[in-house]
DNA sequence: TTCGACCGAGGTATCGTTTCCTCAAGGGCG
DNA sequence: CGCCCTTGAGGAAACGATACCTCGGTCGAA
């Protein structure tokens, strides 16, 4: 379809140095077998046409793109920025590089579909499962190493690393009931499904909480939020006060959502940690600048990090013939310790 | 070099089907001429064998990728993550989609130039210039559309969206300094240098604004930061109030940087605005959700993200031969206009 | 009855690389 | 002096898909 000036290829820089596409190959790519002369002949015919290699065509060839592809549900999260650096980090020095796309929270399934057929280009997949549905990653079926990192059981059809999040979130709570608190909300919860998506499994361990300390809980205190993100946080936690629920603790789905409840709070004249106590979940880099600094339970971020990368260089290495043994190894499920960082949303004891 | 099972193939599904690879080619695309039941079988066999198609080679032979690169400095930074979805979103509905990348604030320059390989996949590219120099920005000589966001004039070789960092820092600092402020402290300002860096361009308005309005200006209030993030904010107003400082404003370089800040002021016991004024800069989510909220001057996100495609867009068509005529049109350079969002974190006039 | 249009389908070149194999020339060693 | 190994270089086949062109058959219209 291009009409504009054709892209300079192998072949025009073959031509011009008058030496084999072969040659100009080897030199490209730092092969041997070629001599000192004709290689500065081809450097300097590639500097002058400014030839660059075609990297879809490299690819074809090559069967790889030393990309990993990173499909995360939204670009604006900080906790999937900051699972991205970590990843991005650890994969500079392996050569590989990463590349992050959107797959959305609830998009049509055409748009998945769409997004899915794209990873088919990186070696290797990680996927955090947050919004999709384990049909959707069935139809997943393509032969790319692929890890997921996610919240709750799926069917093992990958390698997948998943963090605690009924524990997690129990321990928040025992926290909160610990140091006093006696109406907590489950801010961002869920209940009364059969799901087991992340607001339901933290819900879970809310509710496992109260029934190990004995604290009888109100189902009303259980504020579903149709979006985990700071404006919805705030807005349940205004609703709560403007129906009158009474409540002395939050348990918030995420850090985000705490920290639209911190600010909540802080507009209706509520003090934390002496009138409420909240707690967050993710441990994102942004619980050390709120105020209060937020209480949060972090998943275990590094080692989720480190983890799906050995997951996926070990897939990778046997996807590559490297161990061809281990290429229909059964897949590995783990579950990654979570642990509370205490600070200062929360009560001393 | 894959030892093991090879991937399915048109080829494969055009054998099982007995038909030619042609045929399965218009199927999978939709194409007409093909006979209902020979699509129907082809279907199944395509189902059977799950086959999917390699991205790599159909954007080989098609000359598209139908995907957009953008390339950030870093991923976790609140900033860069809303950019992205504003693009992702807008981009959306054009059957495009959007793929991120980082570039590293101060990469070596092999990677930069691996980065910059890898850009020439995308049928497009959007490229934010905050670490970049301008050699690394003439290398970048391929003939994929390019449309850089950016800070600070360049060499005119790409269609350029600029923030007004001048005029909206000078803003910010006028606001303080009407609001009664009379010591404020450029925090990650920058000076004494001819680069044209963000730094350097929003405190060049900072001193602007004290000039109009005649307040004399203490150098040692400008505080350079290495890195513009939070923990690096809060430490700096530490410092600053460890060497005795005398402050009553501050104009933060970015709002990650403000948000540091108003950590290191509740820390210190300084109250804001009552003791301190503080504004940042990017008008990120996060601004309404500080402790105050936060003042800051918005950048023009919402135009800057539907300029940038715009320019996009027509450079793609014309590079596609839509308008051939507009392939070689001199690259546009608009600066988008900041305007300042009044919150908490500064006085009432 | 004949001719043209259209439909279904396939053959084949091509996208730009890399990779495997071949081959000639030169040099060291027995 | 002959043999073998190494070096430099090129020819040609992939990689997996799409697009252009061709071709036989059918059907409707003149």
């Amino acid at each position: 379809m291009s009409t504009g000036p054709r892209a300079v290829t192998i072949g025009d820089v073959a031509r011009a140095a008058q030496v084999s596409t072969t040659t100009v190959s080897k030199v490209i790519n730092g092969l041997p077998r070629v001599a000192p002369r004709t290689r500065e002949r081809v450097l300097d015919v590639v500097a002058e046409l400014g030839y660059q290699a075609n990297p879809t065509a490299r690819n074809l060839r090559a069967g790889r793109t030393d990309a990993i592809g990173l499909l995360v549900p939204e670009l604006d999260r900080p906790y999937f920025g900051q699972l991205a650096t970590r990843l991005a980090d650890a994969l500079e020095p392996t050569g590989r590089h990463l590349v992050v796309q959107r797959s959305g929270l609830s998009r049509a399934d055409e748009l998945a579909a769409a997004s899915f057929a794209r990873l088919r280009m990186y070696d290797g997949v990680i996927i955090t499962v947050v919004g999709l549905n384990p049909p959707d990653l069935e139809q997943l079926n393509f032969r790319t190493p692929v890890v997921l990192v996610g919240e709750r059981p799926l069917p093992r059809t990958f390698d997948h690393v998943m963090m605690d999040n009924v524990e997690g979130a129990a321990t928040a709570t025992a926290h909160l009931l610990e140091r006093g608190s006696r109406r907590i909300v489950m801010l961002g919860g869920r209940q009364g499904t059969t799901e087991q998506d992340m607001p339901t499994l933290r819900t879970l361990g809310y509710y496992k909480a109260h029934a190990r300390l004995g604290v009888p809980l109100d189902e009303r205190l259980v504020a579903p939020i149709r979006l985990l993100d700071m404006a919805s946080g705030y807005a349940a936690v205004r609703r709560l006060a403007d129906d009158g629920v009474a409540f002395d603790g939050i348990v918030a789905a995420t850090d985000v959502v705490a920290i639209g409840a911190l600010r909540a709070l802080g507009d209706l004249g509520i003090r934390v940690p002496a009138d409420v106590q909240v707690v967050g979940f993710d441990n994102i880099d942004e619980t050390e600048f709120t105020k209060p600094r937020l209480t949060s339970v972090d998943p275990g971020n590094e080692q989720i990090a480190a983890t799906v990368l050995r997951f996926l260089e070990s897939r990778m290495a046997a996807h590559s013939g490297e161990q061809p043994e281990a290429a229909d190894e059964p897949t590995v499920e783990v579950t990654i310790p979570a642990r509370l960082v205490v600070r200062e949303s929360t009560r001393p004891a």
